[in-house]
DNA sequence: CTTAGGG
DNA sequence: CCCTAAG
C-alpha cells in the first residue's frame, strides 16, 4: 500500500538538504518582502521558495555527490529498506535560508547518532523559519527531541523509515510557526512551483511534497482573524522517497552547526559591520508576534502538551537566535536595582540587600562588623514553562538553575555604595565597611565567577567579536592591524602635513586600554552561562517587558579618550552628518561602535563640553579635545559639511573660534583606531 | 543603509 | 544606547 504518512518533524517550516545559497540569494528573489501584504501570497511565495531551493540543492548534490558516498537521509525522513540493519550513525541536517524583508532565516534539522537499526530515540536538532502575522519569516530551534521512526511502506516495491520527532515539552526547545491570515490549498500550487524532482530519472529522484496544514493556534473560536489569538499557520514539508539525491551533510552536527551560522553573519563586506546585520536580524526577530505552531498531526504523543507550548514567546526568540548563533549559550542578566521593592516574586527575581545597622558593632578591643543580610541580588532569571508543567517540576528546573549557577562557580560579590570592591585583600576597616553608615551601603551580589568569563565574553556577539577579549591586537587580526595602523598613519602624516594640528596624534596607539579591562569584568558580572540552561528549559518568563527582554541592551562601553581623540579628529577632517565616513575612517576596526555610536558619542561630546567640568561624569575628557569638539561644532553646524570629503576642518588653538579653511584633501588618511 | 533626533 | 522616521 502506498503509505501517505507525512514524515514531519513536529516542526512547521519547510526542510530542505543544505543549500548552496546564502540568504541574499532568497532575497534576490523577491521572496517575503515586507510590502507583501498578501499573506496567500506570501505564502505561495514560500512554497516556491522551498521548491527552488530543493531543486538547487538538488542539483547541486546530483552534481556534487559522489555515488557511492551517499548517506542516508535519516532527516529526510526515509531511508531504504535494506540498509536496515546496518548500524550506521547518522546526522544529517537541513539548512534553509532565506530572507524576508530585513530577516533572514534558517532551518536546520539535525539528527544525531541515528543508527539506521535502532532509530528510535534519536535526537534531532532543529531550526525553523517562520513568517510571523505580517509576513515575516523568522525560526527558532528545538533541541534533543525524540524521533520516532518506523516503517512504513511507500509503494509496492520499497519499504522505508519515516521518522517524526515526538517531542515532550522540556524538549521543546522552540518552535515556529508560520501564520497566514487565509489559508489555502496548496499541493497543487506546491507542484506546480517546481516541487516536483528534476532528476526523475533517477530512481532516487526526489518526490517531494508541500503540505499546508491549516491549524488554528488558539483557543479562540470567534474566528476573528484580525485578533492576535487567530492565526491559521501552515507547514511545509518535503520529502523524498529516498535518501539518495539529496545532498545531505553527514557531519559532526555541532561544529557543522556552528559553521553555518557563521556563513550567515561572518560575511562582510566593506560597510557591513557583521554587528549591524546580526543586530538587524534580531530586531526582526524580536519584533514580531510568536506562536507556536505545532503540528499536531504528527505528534500525537505530544499533542496535549503542545498547547502549552502555544504561550512560547518571543523571548524565548531571542535566545533561540543567539543559540543559534552560538553553540553555547549565554545570557545576560540583569540586576533590578538593589531599592526595588520587587523582591517577592519567587525570591529569585531580584533582592535588596539590607544590613541590619541597629546591631552596632564598634567594639574598641576586636571591633566587629555586624550585620545581617536579607536577601542578596542574584542575576535575573527568566522562567518559562508550559502550563501544563508541575509545580514539582516548576521546582526543579529553578532549583537546578540556581544550582548550576552556584556549581558553575557563582561568587560572591561585595559592593559598597553601589561599587564593587574588587579587592579581596583588603580588610573591612580599609575599604570603609565599619561604620554603620558604611553597612547602610553594604550590599552583595551573586556573580558569575571566571569560569564563566570565557562564554561570558561572547554574550550576544557573533562567534567572531568577542568583543571583550579580543581588544585591538586581537589574535585574530594582530598583524593586519598593525600594518594598517603603520601604513596609514605614515602617509597621513605626510600627505596632510598642514591640515591636521596633530595633538597627541600618537597616543592612540595603545591597544590596552583600561577601560577595556574594566569593561570586561564589569561584563563579566552580568552574565551566566547558560550551558545547563538549554537542559533545564529555563526560558525567558516576562514578556511584559517587551523588547527590552528579548533585545538585550549592548554592554555600555564608555568612550575612552583614546576613541575621543580618533572621533574629534576624524569628525574635524569629514564634518558631522558624514557618520559612516567618520567610522570607517576612525573606527573601522572597532566592531562595537557603529556610525550611530559615533554620532551619539558626538552629541555628548558637544554637550559635555558645554557643560561645566563638575556636571560632567565619567573618565574626563581633556579640556583641548573639548574644545575642539566644541571648535568643530561650530564650524560644521555652520559649513553644513555634507558634500564631499572635501572640506577638512583645521583648527589652529584651543579658541573656538572657527578657523575654516576648506582643506585640500579629498582623502585624509587618518589613524584609525585599532583597538578597543 | 544612513542620518538626524528624541528618548 | 536604543528606537525610528525620513530620505
Amino acid at each position: 500500500m502506498v503509505s501517505k504518512k507525512r514524515i514531519d518533524y513536529g516542526f512547521n517550516g519547510f526542510r530542505v538538504p543544505v543549500i548552496p545559497k546564502g540568504p541574499r540569494s532568497a532575497r534576490r528573489r523577491g521572496v517575503f518582502k515586507k510590502a507583501n501584504q498578501d499573506d496567500e501570497a506570501c505564502a505561495f511565495e514560500l512554497l516556491a521558495l522551498a521548491g527552488m531551493l530543493l531543486q538547487e540543492s538538488e542539483s547541486s548534490a546530483s552534481s556534487n555527490a559522489s555515488e557511492g558516498n551517499h548517506q542516508p537521509a535519516f532527516g529526510q525522513g526515509v531511508i531504504e529498506q535494506e540498509k536496515h540493519d546496518e548500524v550506521k550513525p547518522i546526522i544529517t541536517d537541513y539548512i534553509l535560508r532565506g530572507s524576508c524583508g530585513e530577516s533572514q532565516f534558517r532551518t536546520e534539522v539535525a539528527m544525531k547518532n541515528c543508527t539506521q537499526k535502532s532509530v528510535l530515540d534519536a535526537n534531532a536538532d532543529c531550526l525553523q523559519g517562520c513568517i510571523s502575522a505580517n509576513n515575516n519569516f523568522d525560526c527558532r530551534r528545538k533541541a534533543g527531541a525524540d524521533v520516532k521512526s518506523e516503517i512504513c511502506e511507500w509503494d509496492n516495491k520499497f519499504q522505508h523509515y519515516s521518522n517524526r520527532l515526538v517531542e515532550a515539552p522540556e524538549n521543546f526547545r522552540e518552535s515556529c510557526d508560520v501564520n497566514v491570515n487565509n489559508g489555502f490549498r496548496q499541493e497543487k500550487e506546491a507542484n506546480s512551483s517546481g516541487f516536483q524532482g528534476s532528476n526523475s530519472a533517477d530512481k532516487s529522484s526526489m518526490k517531494n511534497q508541500l503540505e499546508l496544514n491549516m491549524s488554528r493556534t488558539l483557543i479562540d473560536s470567534n474566528s476573528n482573524a484580525k485578533s492576535p489569538l487567530y492565526r491559521k499557520s501552515f507547514s511545509i514539508a518535503s520529502y523524498s522517497k529516498h535518501g539518495n539525491g539529496n545532498k545531505l551533510g553527514v557531519r559532526d552536527d555541532d561544529e557543522k552547526f556552528l559553521r553555518c551560522s557563521k556563513v550567515c553573519t561572518k560575511s562582510k563586506t566593506f560597510r557591513s559591520p557583521q554587528r549591524i546585520a546580526h543586530r538587524r536580524i534580531r530586531k526582526h526577530l524580536f519584533s514580531r508576534h510568536w506562536k507556536v505552531a505545532p503540528n499536531l498531526k504528527d505528534c500525537e504523543l505530544s499533542r496535549s502538551d503542545m498547547g502549552a507550548q502555544l504561550l512560547y514567546r518571543k523571548r524565548k526568540i531571542c535566545q533561540s537566535f543567539e543559540r543559534s548563533e552560538h553553540k553555547t549559550r549565554v545570557k545576560r542578566r540583569k540586576f533590578f536595582d538593589r531599592v526595588s521593592g520587587v523582591t517577592s516574586d519567587g525570591g529569585l527575581s531580584s533582592e535588596s540587600v539590607s544590613n541590619s545597622p541597629e546591631k552596632g558593632m564598634d567594639n574598641p578591643k576586636d571591633p566587629h562588623v555586624k550585620f545581617s543580610i536579607k536577601t542578596i541580588r542574584i542575576p535575573e532569571l527568566y522562567f518559562e514553562v508550559p502550563e501544563t508543567a508541575t509545580i514539582g517540576s516548576l521546582k526543579s528546573t529553578i532549583m537546578e538553575t540556581v544550582m548550576t549557577i552556584l556549581g558553575g562557580g557563582a561568587h560572591v560579590g561585595v559592593l559598597l555604595q553601589g561599587k564593587k570592591v574588587r579587592d579581596d585583600n583588603r580588610t573591612l576597616v580599609q575599604t570603609g565597611i565599619s561604620c554603620k553608615e558604611s553597612l547602610d551601603n553594604l550590599s552583595f551580589e551573586l556573580e558569575p565567577s571566571s569560569l564563566l568569563d570565557s562564554a561570558a565574553a561572547c554574550v550576544g556577539d557573533p562567534p567572531s567579536q568577542c568583543e571583550t577579549s579580543q581588544p585591538a591586537g586581537s589574535p585574530e587580526t594582530p598583524v593586519i592591524d598593525s600594518e594598517i595602523t603603520d601604513t596609514l598613519h605614515e602617509p597621513s602624516l605626510l600627505t596632510n602635513p598642514g591640515n591636521l594640528v596633530e595633538s597627541n596624534h600618537d597616543s592612540m596607539t595603545s591597544p590596552t586600554d583600561p577601560t577595556v579591562d574594566k569593561e570586561s569584568l564589569d561584563c563579566r558580572a552580568l552574565v551566566v552561562v547558560p550551558a545547563s540552561t538549554d537542559a533545564l528549559a529555563v526560558v525567558p518568563f516576562s514578556q511584559k517587558s517587551k523588547r527590552s527582554e528579548c533585545a538585550q541592551r549592548r554592554t555600555r562601553r564608555p568612550f575612552s579618550v583614546t576613541e575621543v581623540e580618533a572621533l574629534v579628529r576624524a569628525v574635524e577632517e569629514l564634518g558631522t552628518g558624514r557618520w559612516r565616513d567618520v567610522k570607517f575612517r576612525a573606527f573601522e576596526n572597532a566592531e562595537h561602535r557603529t556610525y550611530v555610536d559615533l554620532k551619539d558619542k558626538w552629541k555628548t561630546l558637544v554637550h559635555t563640553a558645554k557643560i561645566s567640568p563638575q556636571q560632567r561624569r565619567g573618565e574626563p575628557v581633556p579640556q583641548e579635545l573639548l574644545d575642539r569638539v566644541l571648535a568643530a561644532h561650530a564650524y560644521w553646524s555652520q559649513h553644513q559639511a555634507k558634500q564631499h570629503g572635501g572640506k577638512t576642518l583645521k583648527i589652529t588653538e584651543t579658541s573656538s573660534a572657527e578657523t575654516e579653511k576648506p582643506s585640500i584633501e579629498a582623502v585624509v588618511q587618518s589613524q584609525p583606531v585599532n583597538h578597543l
